[in-house]
This record gives structure tokens, sequence and C-alpha cells, in this order.
DNA sequence: CGCCAACTTGATGGCTGTCAAGTCAGGTGG
DNA sequence: CCACCTGACTTGACAGCCATCAAGTTGGCG
């Protein structure tokens, strides 16, 4: 009941084979159209010409599969992750509509991690060789390019922060402010949202164990700054969850 | 004895403006000519015009600093690192000879981390409007540089795994078998090495104390794994350490 | 209706952080 | 040349945060 309340016309008609126009998609200003004039955006159009549905718990690919493509999110909600021999996984990121999904698949031509769905969702294809085709021929997408690639470096840098010098509580913290900051840009509420993923998958993200990630929920509702209900998340106090990230007069370290 | 030799005026193109050739560059094979052709390499040489020389405890960039072009470091020891506002600090990452700083810039065209010499060294300035003129030119260098910048994605997924899911031994010997496997394709030794980075900087890349890393430090050696004499490290049993990391028989997470 | 996965909560323990001394190495000045 | 100083490092004692183990609860679905 909870998986499908904010779909943006995911359950529109049929099949995989629809066509795909980013010069229709209400994510452009999101995607990788960003700044393109009407005419560079048509020759991207023919470009991004496959559109795919993926379902709940489905594989968009899997580590060590060869990289063709990048994938635009449309709509859904996924997760990446990475496996050790052992078999402990990390999982690295969780991605919304109008990101970009596989760039860690360049550098090796082989995917690195797996993506998964985390709810029914679509995916638009974008053939990399093609891409980098057409951004040798516009420099407004080619350097928007760039700039995506560089942000995902600076977001995992953000993560790295969060991993080694934060405690549960701020990454905890953090991680409810990013969601929240990134629903908003989509147009959904900034407080109120639906995690698509579980407790463990949090922590795991988070560096941390699922009855951790359990804990600190409870606690923020005891305090007043969340209501929980299973995967429903209504922030109350948002001026409160920030001032835990950055606590004043923690003693600073190296 | 290592902050206040930052110069304070470090930025500015003091001195030494040598003349640099890619194509005359040992490093070639590692860096950005990888793969182009003497006449692109050519081409590539006139871009990377100038270099400059960087002293131990300089500041190649700040956070904050306006991003213009990329560097490739020639020779030397770099650390990157991050603040947060309440004064803690994350390392995220020790750079060397044939790599690239700067890539996190790209995105806000304004250096997000600060990067820092730990001994002297030298790098080449990459003016990135131009690299991005010349690899919309040249489609060899085009995805050369792709390729770089998503193998610093994937490493920094690597890092996510070690400080998400692996213990301060694992993390550690991780730590000196990735040194241990850089200096060794910069044709060093693989056994041995001085590190440039003091324990705290270790520690904060790795998401621990100063204490910790010396402890274990400390442990290897009385288990013969390693010879460590302050900032001297012999690596006595590779293999021992590479079964540290992928201990089998460890209880499976998520 | 009953099962199962996801989640919550409690009790306990261990890893790593914190605090505190003390050692070591390199650089400086007498 | 040596005493001294400082920053880097080591080591010990102790504590706290989070992991682990273990029930028990909830909600969705067959």
């Amino acid at each position: 009941m909870l998986q499908h309340t904010e779909n943006p016309e995911a359950l529109s008609p049929t099949l995989a084979t629809i066509k795909t126009a980013c010069s229709n998609c209400n994510l452009r200003e999101l995607c990788l159209p960003f700044g393109l004039s009407e005419e560079e955006m048509q020759r991207l159009d023919k470009l991004v010409n496959v559109r795919k549905r993926v379902k709940f718990g489905e594989n968009l690919y899997r580590a060590g599969q060869p990289f063709e493509s990048i994938y635009a999110i449309r709509s859904g909600f996924f997760k990446t992750d990475m496996l050790l021999e052992d078999g402990r996984i990390q999982v690295t990121g969780f991605q919304m509509a109008g990101e970009l999904l596989g760039l860690d698949g360049i550098g090796a031509e082989r995917h690195i991690c797996n993506a998964v769905a985390l709810e029914d969702g679509e995916v638009c294809y974008i053939p990399f060789s093609r891409l980098e085709k057409l951004s040798r021929e516009i420099q407004t997408l080619q350097h928007h390019f760039h700039r995506v690639m560089s942000r995902e470096i600076v977001r995992d840098h953000g993560v790295m922060m969060l991993l080694g010098a934060m405690s549960a509580e701020e990454r905890l913290a953090t991680f409810l402010l990013n969601l929240s900051q990134r629903f908003t840009a989509r147009g959904f509420s900034q407080t109120e949202f639906n995690l698509r993923m579980t407790r463990a998958e949090i922590g795991s993200y988070l560096g941390l164990k699922l009855e951790t990630v359990s804990r600190y929920f409870s606690r923020f509702q005891e305090e007043g700054l969340l209501l929980v209900q299973q995967k429903n998340i209504r922030i109350l106090n948002t001026d409160a969850l920030k001032a835990l990230v950055s606590r004043q007069g923690y003693s600073r370290s190296l």
C-alpha cells in the first residue's frame, strides 16, 4: 500500500517500447538535457530512444556485466551495492528520478556494482559510446555530463565524511535530511515521505546495523523530531535534526 | 612542524613555469596521455604547458576557491580533505605521481576539498575548459578522461566499503596493500616504502583515531606481518595481510 | 488464518574512542 | 656537540557507543 503513492505517471499504459523524448520529459531540468537548446535536445532524443520498465526487486545491472550504457531514472527508486568475497555487502547509494546510474562501469567497461529497483520504475537507456559521440558535438552536453560525474565524486566524498567522522545519530539525521531535500527538489513533500529501503539497507549505507537504525528512529520519535510508522516518515522538527548534524562544542578531532 | 610551512601566497604562480611535455613524461602511461598517438600527444603538450613546484605543507588549492584547472601530479605526494563546520576533518584521499587532482571542482565550478602536499613535488596544470575543447577533438582523450573520472567514483565506492563494512584491522591492512600496489605500479618496492602521512591522517582517512592506527601497526609487527619504524614500513607477509582483509567464515552481514 | 519478512526492543559484550603518560626523532640554539 | 623543545608516535587504563544475540511485535500476502 505504501509503495506507489508518489508516482509521476508511473502507471501509464504498457510496454517497454514507449518512445522517449527528453524534450517532453518533466525531469529534463534534473537530468542530462539540462541547459540544452531545443534543437540539441532533439538530437539527444534520438540517442535516448529506449525506455525500460524495471520491477521491484529486479537488477538493472549486476557487477561484472559488460558496460554499454548508462541509465537515467525516469521513475522509481534504486539502490546500488557492492559485494566482498566473504559475502559482506555495502550499499553505495540510493537513486531517484532524474539521477544517472551506471557511471561506475565506464572505467573498466564492466559494471562494478549492482543496481536494484526498490520499487517499480522506468529507466532510459543511454548508449555510452553514442553519448560520447554526441558530447563531442554539443559542448553544453559535454560539460553537463562532466558536471554530473564530478558531483557524483563530491557526493561520495560526503558519504566518506559521514562514515568516517560522524556518530550513528548524526549519520541518520544527515541521511533523512538528504532524502528530504531530494524529494523536495522533485516536487514532493519536504516533511513526509516513504522510505523505499529496509532498515538493513539504510544501515548498510550508513555503516550501521539495522538494530541501531531502528533504535535511533525510535529515539528521534521519542524526542519529537520524527513520526515513524514503519516506512512512512514525517519530519516534525527539521531544525533540530540539522542541529544534531553539526552540533556545536563537539570536540574537534582530526 | 607541518602546519605553518604553508606559504601565504601558495597559489600564485611564483616560479618555475618549466616547459612541460607529456610526450617526454615518464608517467604518460599512468596519466592523461594514455593511449594517444604521437601527434595527439603533441596537441596535449600545448595545453599542459605549466608545471609548478609545490612544497611540503602547501595547499595546491582550497575548498571554495574557483575551479579552473585540474592537476596532474608529476612527483610528490598529496592528501585531499574536507572540513565540517564544527572543525571535524575527513581525509578523502592520498594521491601520488600520475594521478589527477581537482576533479571534484568541476560540478560546482569551485573546489570542494583541500589539496595539500605531503612532500615536495611538482604538478602540471591542465586548464579544464581547454581540456574539454581538446577532448571534443580527440576521441581517445575524451574516453580516457571519462575512464579516469569513473575510476575515481569506483575508488570512492571502495572507500565506502572500507568505512562501512570493515573492522579497524581490515581497514589498515587494505590501506597498506593499496599503497603497496600503487607504489609497485610506479616502479618502487612492493614491500618497503615510506608513509608520507601521519598516523592521524591515516586514521582520518580510515575512520579511526590515531591511537587505533598505532596500535594495529604494533600488533601487525608483533605478528610478524610488518616491520614498522616510524614512517618506514616493510611488509613481511603480504599473503597474511591479504588473508586479514577477506577473512573466511566471518559472519556475513547486510 | 497463518506465515514470513521486516521491524522493535532489551540485555550483554567488545571494539574502538578517550584520556593520560611517556618515548622517540628531528631541529634549533647555546 | 649537546641540551632542549616540539610534534609525532606508542602504550596503558578505562569508558562508551554500537554490535551481537535473543525475544517479541507488526503488517502484508498467500
